[in-house]
DNA sequence: CTTCTTTATAGTCAGAGTGACTATAAAAGA
DNA sequence: TCTTTTATAGTCACTCTGACTATAAAGAAG
């Protein structure tokens, strides 16, 4: 960025396109799914990919990233401006894409339990994949679902973030079903609720004490998520390394 | 990245510039310091900036950090490829540079104490500056350079970085030093000397008991940065927040 | 050559936080 | 009614940490 010969042509600077793809991750029945979308035309036609596509001339990446959440998920830009997105990291390797180069800014989101997507967009077709279950991937999308995947697990230890995979009013049952899914492990659930009722602003348990019907033994409590984003102390995963890959 | 039309125009997909720009850090006198070059050209010219440069057509973005920071600091490429190198995040504002439209991938750079570069590269000049001291940076580098300072604070307390900055042989005092400086508290010695060596693989003390010379009081004994990378459990940081701005 | 100052290192002790438990309550199903 | 399931309350020991005190080994001051 120091210095910009003076008469310069903008696309002699300009030899790249940049792109987003997202990790859209969400909780169903005690796994986690990615939502994936199948590739349409050539290059891996008929494969598997994360969503994403171009950011636009006058967007920012996050713009972008927003505006491919939206298209994909069915949902309108309102709602999708509540879902949390997280910037993970940028692949810039030059043979990434075979048809020219492009630099893509990756975003991680988190989403709470959604119908099945309406495949809009420039997609074939889009669904919910188990996170664990995809196959090989187009482009390097497993190395970016693989890191997404990583840093959710780590950002789930000091942060408040779980309750995003949460509907608005969620039970202690749920949100510890959002750890041990992500992590992999299982938790134990007297000292799940100690350390998150006694974190303040983590969670804000609901008024009146309506209970939640379905289930089979006793109702729980309702909670929402509280002010706080980051987590003092930590709520550390049992065991082992803090991330798959220490990067 | 769904779908490329069939006909595409490279041109039509390609209209970006990328970039990287480095916050180089570095501890000296007890002070966090930059390293930041002076703009010789408009826009900013005269204004101080984090050193950086586009991306070559085949290279990647982190290719393109470790050849500007051997560039900047003088040193071979072989040197700087020890040093740690961290990818911070992507800056995408439209109009973050008023020439064109540029998409800059940010690094953060952990180095030891070195001589004041030479001002290489294409930089009008180059020094080290207190971190917290700089004036007004062009373009948006105070808020590159903001992030990359609440990041490697991050860093420091679940990862064994902290040895970045010190030179292969070191003592807990300067390792402690390291923290109080990144931070900006005081810690504890006998509790932060307790902390290291309990944890396994942190730091790796140097058989033959040789001990520093120069200092006043007792002399010390050395260490190595040793095999570990992260910190279980963390070393968090005393009072308050973990992170400067919560993002 | 003491004495002071400085830094390194060893150790103590109480409180916070956590992991592993046990116990009780309130629902649905057999 | 009895069993199963889930939620909630509480206990106890262990670990880790923060706040200390104490000793050792160097240079500086007198």
């Amino acid at each position: 960025m120091s210095t910009v010969p003076e008469g310069y042509d903008p696309h002699a600077f300009a030899p790249f396109a940049v792109t987003v793809d997202l990790a859209v991750f969400t909780v169903r029945e005690g796994r986690l799914h990615v939502l994936l979308v199948e590739r349409g035309e050539d290059p891996y036609k008929g494969h598997w990919a994360l969503p994403g596509g171009f950011v636009l001339p006058r967007e920012s990446a996050e713009e972008a990233a927003r505006r491919e959440l939206a298209e994909e998920t069915g949902l309108t830009r309102n709602t999708v401006c509540a879902f949390h997105l997280e910037q993970l990291r940028t692949y810039s390797d030059p043979d990434r894409d075979p048809r020219m180069r492009v630099v893509s800014v990756a975003y991680a989101a988190l989403v709470p339990d959604l119908p099945e997507p309406r495949g809009g967009g420039d997609a074939a077709r889009a669904r919910w994949w188990d996170a664990d279950g995809t196959g090989p991937l187009a482009f390097d999308h497993d190395r970016i679902l693989a890191d997404a995947h990583d840093r959710i697990g780590a950002r789930l230890e000091y942060s408040c973030l779980a309750t995003a995979f949460c509907p608005a009013e969620f039970t202690l049952g749920e949100l510890q079903q959002v750890y041990e899914t992500v992590w992999g492990v299982e938790l134990d659930r007297p000292n799940f609720r100690r350390k998150v009722l006694t974190t303040p602003g983590f969670v804000q348990a609901v008024d009146g004490p309506p209970r939640r019907t379905g289930g089979r033994g006793k109702p729980a409590a309702l909670y929402r998520a509280g002010a706080a984003t980051a987590l003092h102390p930590p709520l550390l995963r049992p065991e082992g390394r803090p991330e798959g890959r220490t990067s």
